[in-house]
DNA sequence: TTGTACGCGTTATCAT
DNA sequence: ATGATAACGCGTACAA
């Protein structure tokens, strides 16, 4: 590559027959620089195309304007546009985003940690795929510890740290409540994983069958360790061996997917057969009119940057308990979820 | 935030009673070192949970192992497996990614180039919102200089950097001449913007219209600045008014959506009197059964990696010739594509 | 207003 | 085998 020597500050007082705190002040624009010398620095910047060095600026700051963020799985939707709302709101604060992507296994999220550590960001926003805080193995506790974090979306059960979240649980129950007051008796759920956010969304559906005394079975709720447990196939099945369902709830966007080609493989799409609601919002689901419980995904995202960058400027006499935003949930109701109203 | 002091080498080299440099050794793991010293380094590590400053390293190597994205819009279903692609590789070669949203903005894209440039990041890989060359201010020529930079998905014309995209025109060009031989006519495009990918997959169109001798008019081309020009009232006007129009192909995803849901609203779904290819794949194409035009946007996204870390490692005196490399797009051919065959 | 000199945490050379 | 020390580029306390 162009092995052009990096320029330094000290090239630019060479130039301008100053001395490098003079330099360093004109840049760092402190202290007190007379009008000629200020001109004559700022034009041998431009001459020589000095960049001022981060990495310099950083150690000795002991600072790196850096924050770290973790991600299960950035081909989700949810974290695509997550990770767009972060950068945005970094952006504007002057920080930089150091990406990781976990893939949900545990072990490389405990690498990413102790990377961005080294790294030594700032701080870090965490869509963690950890469910509680006994299944970190004891020597990486410390990982979670001594530095900014703020968890989004999903809790790490017992491990008070701050959390910017949606009300899943209610979002949830509104949904079956609804359900149920359109007379429906036996509502479906799709689901996979065991993740915070999908259990809060599963009590919410427990709490409001409870509620109205609706009878749930374990049969209602297909559910698989992984997304690709749930195949088509999969659906099928469920749909058969439960044919009292009228009404099914599927957590996520691609099990929305999958259902659909289900439903289309056994004739039942578009008539009405099943009242439907999705999670998260998709352009394609205004085709099917589906009723979606949509997240403030984007407002998560800049609530915990701004969360996050709170904590990285405050000082220790403050208080520094933790908080945890629950955001609301939105329902876009667009039709599927009326398709059978007051069975029986 | 606990101001725990940061562990250095130095304390380190307190605890054991060591030196600087025989503490450095164990770490970076050169010279020699009789084993008790090793061994009670070691100890020291764990017990003062010492983890390597690499702002310090960075500054002392001139290398941060870091390298920069840059893409357009991350929201966007190719760039988010882009960058899932891009992370993946880099981990593997013991890079991190530090990720930069421009928004399409080119005034963004120099920020962040610059911002990357302090950070002395050891390259870049850019989905860049510039079209040609000229269109950069010369003051801001310098910052695709100098540095490492592999173009990924869009060129820049006249711009000589190593690009790494897909082969946009053939794609384009085979599907309209297998629309012809099915027996269209009457072809229409639905498209917006003036990157070079989607330019490339205009002129595959043209191409194939003018070898097999098919009428082209401007008005089959629905084309806008931005894709929000491009609203489903748009479409349908343009349906409208191209009645001759039997088959159409939509440049993505976020097009396809709005063409499905102008042709439900005119009661045209499913009744096979369009066909239709788009282009980048969908997990509810499969539901239309949708040929989709789908591009290797992981391998786009390994291959840049791998090409950029390339650069970064090479010697002066070897070849730095720029290297263009055209992935073949794939066509997956599910039916909505034959809908009507042979016309007339 | 300007300059000198030290320290941030590493790495690596040179000497012991 | 180990230690002292310089250098990476910058910011700043202190001196002039």
């Amino acid at each position: 590559m162009a092995d052009k020597k990096n320029i330094t500050i000290i090239d630019i007082a060479k130039l301008t027959g100053l001395s490098k705190a003079t330099v360093g002040r004109v840049i760092g624009n402190y202290g007190n620089v007379s009008p000629e010398s200020k001109e004559k620095v700022e034009k041998a910047i431009k001459e020589l195309n000095y960049i001022p060095n981060a990495v310099a600026q950083g150690l000795r700051s002991n600072g790196t304007k850096i924050i770290g963020v973790i991600v299960g799985s950035i081909k989700n939707n949810f974290c695509n546009r997550f990770l767009y709302a972060v950068e945005k709101a970094a952006i504007e604060k002057g920080y930089d985003v150091l990406f990781c992507n976990t893939g949900e296994q545990i072990e490389r999220e405990f690498q990413c940690l102790k990377n961005l550590k080294a790294r030594r960001v700032d701080g870090i926003i965490l869509i963690s795929s950890v469910l509680k805080a006994q299944d970190i193995p004891k020597e990486n506790m410390d990982l979670y510890k001594d530095i900014p974090i703020v968890l989004a979306d999903r809790n790490i059960e017992d491990m008070d740290l701050d959390l910017i979240t949606s009300s899943n649980c209610q979002g949830a129950y509104n949904i079956i409540k609804s359900f149920i007051q359109n007379g429906h008796q036996h509502i479906g759920i799709i689901s996979y994983g065991e993740v915070s956010t999908l259990k809060e969304r599963l009590r919410g559906y427990r709490q409001a069958c409870d509620n109205y005394k609706i009878q749930t079975k374990d049969s209602y709720i297909l559910t698989g360790k992984t997304i690709d447990d749930i195949s088509t196939e999969r659906i099928k099945e469920f749909l058969k061996q439960n044919p009292q369902l009228t009404a099914i709830m599927v957590l996520n966007n691609s099990l929305l997917a999958k259902l659909l080609v289900a439903l289309k493989d056994i004739g039942c799409i578009d008539n009405d057969r099943y009242s439907i609601v999705s999670w998260d919002d998709d352009e394609l689901n205004e085709l099917y009119a589906i009723s979606t419980v949509e997240q403030q995904v984007e407002e998560i995202g800049l609530l915990s940057t701004k969360r996050l960058i709170e904590i990285i400027n405050r000082k220790s006499k403050e208080s520094d308990a933790t908080v945890t935003l629950t955001l609301k949930t939105i329902y876009k109701e667009r039709g599927s979820n009326h398709c059978i109203t007051a069975v029986k």
